[in-house]
DNA sequence: GTCTATACTTCGATAGAC
DNA sequence: GTCTATCGAAGTATAGAC
């Protein structure tokens, strides 16, 4: 008879929290939860007992589940963005800003295992739970790189390739390399062909190909 | 009050079907919200109402929403499966063999709309739906491709590249590619720099990219 | 701000007549 | 094989005491 409707164990008797560490707390398990299983499969009631709030209190804070993944998905894509304008704007050639772009990428999405398996499923679902907000930050992504490759091609370092195809064959790559580490961890039954891959040695392999890619002169 | 619980509108009158038209049309009616929603998104009953049949002869005919999922993901998987193991025993050079099978997926992926997302949130989800034998499919898929690279590059044709890393670069850009036109759909905010791109654009471009990722002499 | 208890809804699944 | 009716579990959200 599993029938504790709140957090598992005993109770913990906290330190009353201090302003603000409880949402980040909430913010925190959801982000693990909406990774784990997307937006329909997440549970209230999980996100509450892995951040040791109530769920009562977690109604309180964001107000809806809705309104708390839309916070989870701003939080990730806004820094994302920032970061791919920031790089747009440095100086250097167009392939150090290209190489400088992956490396963040791929640092943003280690440091946040839940980026790639959110993004993934939004972009399968057809972004169906973001607002025109965070849609809208999404696509300023886009733009910062593709002013990258725009420029590269301008000054005759890259082939002409188109910005968004080329877009979507760097990108898609780098959230599927993160989310394959659950992949793996999910099965027993691959051995060898799938062992693991550094996050360097992939950061080493997404550079070369793109300036393979990006080349000229066939 | 909305309280119908099965199919919307005045039931037709179907001329009873032949045996194996309800299980067809039930799994075609899977695929489309299995890739619409996700497997916890998924509704079995508009699923039913999609195919013009009854929940109970779903269940029927397919035991669980679980059963019906695998038997979904199966087919798409088998087929690309099957494929691949063509191309690798084809004849041919590693990159014809390599053109070849990129045009294959965007085929199947061009045919079968709900490949794709499916895919896409499985791998995001670390293939939480999926059973042994179909895990194992999708690995296969892999095996095929590394057969192709491994050769191309004992033959000289191609640079030493990592197979796996060089698989993960290939095949996420074409599932990507499809679940775009969903996204780009659902919003009404981009233009110009989302224009959407034809899927002979996109295989040229892959297998331009392809080239060059691979090619020896910097 | 915090917590318990519960209202209200939806969903997967099945019983049982035909 | 087919259908209607419904069950029981599980889910989001809230009321109301403190």
């Amino acid at each position: 008879m599993r029938r504790r409707s709140q957090a598992a164990g005993p109770r913990r008797r906290r330190a009353s929290r201090r302003p603000g560490d409880t949402q980040a707390a909430v913010l925190t398990a959801a982000m693990n939860e909406f990774a784990e299983r997307g937006y329909e499969g997440a549970r209230v009631d999980r996100i509450a007992a892995g951040a040791g709030v109530n769920k009562a209190m977690l109604y309180y804070h964001f107000g809806s589940k809705q309104r708390l993944y839309l916070a989870v998905v701003r939080d990730m894509v806004g820094t994302i963005a920032a970061r791919a304008r920031q790089i747009a704007d440095s100086s250097g050639t167009a392939q150090e800003r290209l190489d400088a772009w992956v490396g963040a990428v791929v640092e943003e999405a280690a440091a946040r295992p839940w980026f790639p398996p959110i993004m993934l499923r939004e972009l399968a679902s057809g972004a169906r739970h973001l607002d025109a907000e965070t849609f809208g930050l999404l696509n300023s992504v886009f733009g910062a790189v593709r002013e990258v490759i725009v420029h590269g091609q301008e000054r005759g370092e890259f082939r002409k390739a188109d910005p968004l195809l080329t877009y979507l064959t760097i990108m898609p790559p780098i959230l599927l390399f993160f989310a394959r580490e659950r992949v793996r961890a999910a099965s027993r039954l691959v051995r060898g062909i799938a062992a693991p891959r550094s996050r360097q040695q992939f950061i080493e392999h997404m550079q070369a190909s793109m300036r393979g890619m990006l080349r000229k002169d066939p």
